[in-house]
DNA sequence: CCCTTTGATTAGAGCGCTTCAACACTTTAT
DNA sequence: ATAAAGTGTTGAAGCGCTCTAATCAAAGGG
């Protein structure tokens, strides 16, 4: 920069104007600037930037698991909004670790990002209790555990439960009773869809047919609970899994042991993510308004950043999708 | 930090001795040091670390597009990488968009990262003259327009000419002759694809027979070519699309077309992303390594890091999977 | 012709950290 | 005792930028 400055014959303040954009420098002395900038290739160190400006225009995200194509776009929903409002975002991968994703929230908050969006992390509120003092915080696509309200906090996510309960309704209608939930363990949105899937069969009459057995967040996770499943003198009808990538899972497994969908078992996913709607697979399964979400992630940011102090939590209603993994439960024998 | 130094009664060159582990530091004053820090909160500013430091230990990563399955498998592999060696990523999206590519390189260079990885990029030699000299390049995952060996750039990639050999031979030996490629239209890698599928045809003495029509990255791009292609006299035998979503789309297209496969046509993606995988699809594609190829590149921008000079270029060796979508042509009637 | 106003430019302090050279002690060797 | 050699600690400069307040030049008003 100095170098720029003494090539033009300006001061580095001057510099600092025209790189800046600013209005009151001279047409003269901006061409000046821009010539002598060019010339040297003068790049703005971003580092020294931001702590002379005491501000990053960065969000932070923090990302549960890159290889799901559900928050990838939900990442690319935050990433269209930010841009818009002149933000950059960073992203840092949790994999499915809730140790990295602690540290990588650390890092975050070390870099000075100005807000923070978790997407589908496992932290809970006790993990943030210290951080949402220094930074705004959005929780996207996964809840707090307890859904307990923490005041730093603002939560955007679709309704699980809801989802969950159209989900049974929608197999019962069908007429399907032994109607299996294969949950997402730890994952941070699990424990809404059990709940929902519980509600959802109390309602329908089928209380006391409830099971809900451990799955994970992809493929491998279903594969141990259907073959135990399938051992059973009474296996389900129907599986709801806890996302698509389970569902695919389950489709894979059900397919090496024979068993039909739908014709013998049903099978609804959840997310809608492209590989429900592949032709293939045709998976029946519950939409989030990913997009949406990203972009309300960062509208919530930036109405903290601009003041706001009250939580907000917006709950976005999911839609049933219903593809070809759905049918009516085999005549029994 | 000051207020840490003046809490622990010492001066601030000392707290950042001990926040920087330093040996040469009593334990009496770490301790002091330590609890003052806790006490306070206190979370050292990487932007004025890095400031001072003159550097950053963070890659820049610059994927192609995050929704691809693919791409977002190679950078989890360079995460891990850099990781192991105390670096950190930062990840910005190119989403399928030469120009965003470009000013998401200049957002990573102006953000002082000590090395590039170009996942999957568009941009050409050209476009990274001025970046080279400046940071260590490496190109993954994609190759440099016209595969001129450019100094500065290191490049890993498999290789994308013979994996599209190894897929007509595995054609030609079912006994297909119109066979069909789908390209990857302006994507970095379609050419050398290209390529490999125009030689094989012809050392399988199909050379007459060469269809290449214009592609895209993901499944829309199939439709209007499988369109097309069916309401020809002599449809293709089998169709080699660019990758695994691309693959993914026209299966459904044939599916809505009432074509069978593989018993009508045959159908090859490439990649091997967990799609091509599930069962229902099970598509015979060509394998990348792309944890080892997200390893490689941060070795290479070590290396350069190290003083390394002369451009590297690490070709892997594909290999053909394969599925259920291959089989012989049909008889002709 | 001097004073005020306006607009363009600049000096310099400061952002939060690291690091080097200097300093004050202690210990050991002589 | 005194010099030499270590330890641990610190003052202060500097990283590349921004921004406030001050300065300077030109223009307008009386």
């Amino acid at each position: 920069m100095e170098d720029v400055a003494e090539r033009a014959n300006v001061s580095r303040a001057l510099v600092s104007l025209v790189i800046n954009g600013s209005p009151k420098v001279s047409e003269q002395k901006r061409r000046r600037v821009l010539e002598a900038a060019r010339a040297l290739g003068y790049r703005p160190n971003l580092m020294a930037r931001s702590l002379a400006q005491q501000r990053t225009r960065i969000i932070g995200v923090l990302v549960n698991d890159l290889r799901n194509p559900f928050f990838a776009e939900v990442v690319e929903g935050i990433e269209t909004a930010a841009e818009s409002d002149e933000f950059g975002i960073v992203v840092l991968n949790g994999r499915r670790d809730r140790s990295r994703e602690l540290s990588a929230v650390e890092t975050l908050v070390q870099l000075q990002v100005e807000g923070l969006a978790l997407v589908g992390a496992q932290l809970d509120g006790g993990d943030l209790d210290e951080i949402t003092d220094i930074v705004p915080t959005v929780v996207v696509a996964s809840d707090l555990v307890g859904s307990v309200d923490h005041p730093g906090v603002d939560v955007i996510v679709t309704d699980g439960r809801r989802g969950a309960e159209l989900v049974v309704e929608h197999l019962a209608a069908l007429g399907h009773e032994r109607i299996l939930h294969i949950d997402g363990a730890h994952n941070a949105s699990a424990a809404e869809r059990r709940q929902g899937y519980r509600r959802g069969m109390e309602a329908a009459g089928l209380g006391g047919l409830v099971d809900v057995r451990a799955g994970g967040d992809d493929e491998a996770a279903a594969f141990a609970v259907i073959d135990e499943v399938l051992a059973s003198p009474a296996p389900p009808t129907a599986v709801f899994a806890f996302n698509d990538l389970l569902a695919a899972g389950v489709l894979d497994r059900l397919d090496d042991a024979g068993v039909s969908v739908p014709a013998d078992v049903s099978l609804v996913g959840f997310d809608n993510t492209f590989i429900a709607a592949l032709h293939h697979l045709a998976l029946t399964t519950v939409n989030q308004p990913r997009l949406t979400m990203g972009e309300m992630a960062v509208a919530a940011l930036l109405e903290r950043l601009n003041g706001r102090d009250e939580p907000v939590r917006h709950t976005l209603e999911p839609e049933l999708v219903v593809r070809g993994t759905t049918g009516p439960p085999p005549e029994p024998r």
